[in-house]
DNA sequence: CTATTATATAGTCTCTTTGTTATATAACCC
DNA sequence: GGGTTATATAACAAAGAGACTATATAATAG
């Protein structure tokens, strides 16, 4: 529970999936990461230190450095509780009222549904 | 990229986790939902706006009730941007180097490396 | 039309997040 | 040892998230 806290947060910022997309190329240290991106080394640090309690990521150390590689833990963890969510979504899928509600806006008595709440102010 | 942000933050708050746990089951209203979660029905209400925008909701109206279901958007989106995690984590398994480095800790020159940073102070 | 039910919005507070700069720590290089 | 490089931590400001209460809006019931 508390891991799925730390790993979607984790994941909910820009900058950190980027961090992401970066090591999926490969290992790389703390300052080969904070330069392209337009932030300063201890922005980087902390997002490495977020995406590393979010189990995305681990360290090494070599000498001075702390080159970071991506970490299957916090992946297997978020694919677990999605899980749920796609048997669900399947199941629902299946049930026909459901997909019958999901075409025809309203369906119950006859007035003017649809209508006053087409704002769509979304 | 703006969906992402969205979605992924959506899902790191525990009570929306929860109630797309309770939307699992099935389609359900604001206040049914509101009932079990020790919350108003406004914050209730201002999840599942985030739920919504996130792609992980949809709300059809049915009278002066909005009830919602689990919508499938928001998790094909996560599940797309994850592939490419996987895909990199998969790789990175593979290349034998991570696979030692991940092993024995550090392994450039001889001093005294891996103590003085085994503090473990994460 | 009026009251009631179901939900949304606004205003306000508080706690968290993210970024910044300044500084500390650790390991190298000479 | 002294300077330099790589990274972490601290202190702080600005912005955001989430909750609450009060209130608005919509639709239904009478």
């Amino acid at each position: 529970m508390q891991t799925l806290n730390s790993t979607f947060s984790a994941l909910a910022d820009p900058t950190r999936r980027a961090i992401l997309a970066r090591l999926a190329l490969g290992e790389t240290t703390v300052m080969d990461l904070a330069q392209p991106f337009e932030i300063t080394q201890p922005a980087i640090s902390r997002h490495l230190k977020v995406l590393e309690i979010a189990g995305l990521v681990v360290r090494r150390v070599d000498g001075t450095k702390r080159p970071c590689r991506l970490a299957p833990a916090g992946i297997a963890a978020i694919d677990q509780w999605l899980g749920v969510l796609r048997e669900a979504l399947a199941a629902n899928y299946n049930r026909l009222d459901n997909v019958v509600a999901a075409m025809n806006p309203p369906s119950r008595k006859g007035k003017n549904y649809g209508k006053t709440n087409a704002k769509n102010r979304r």
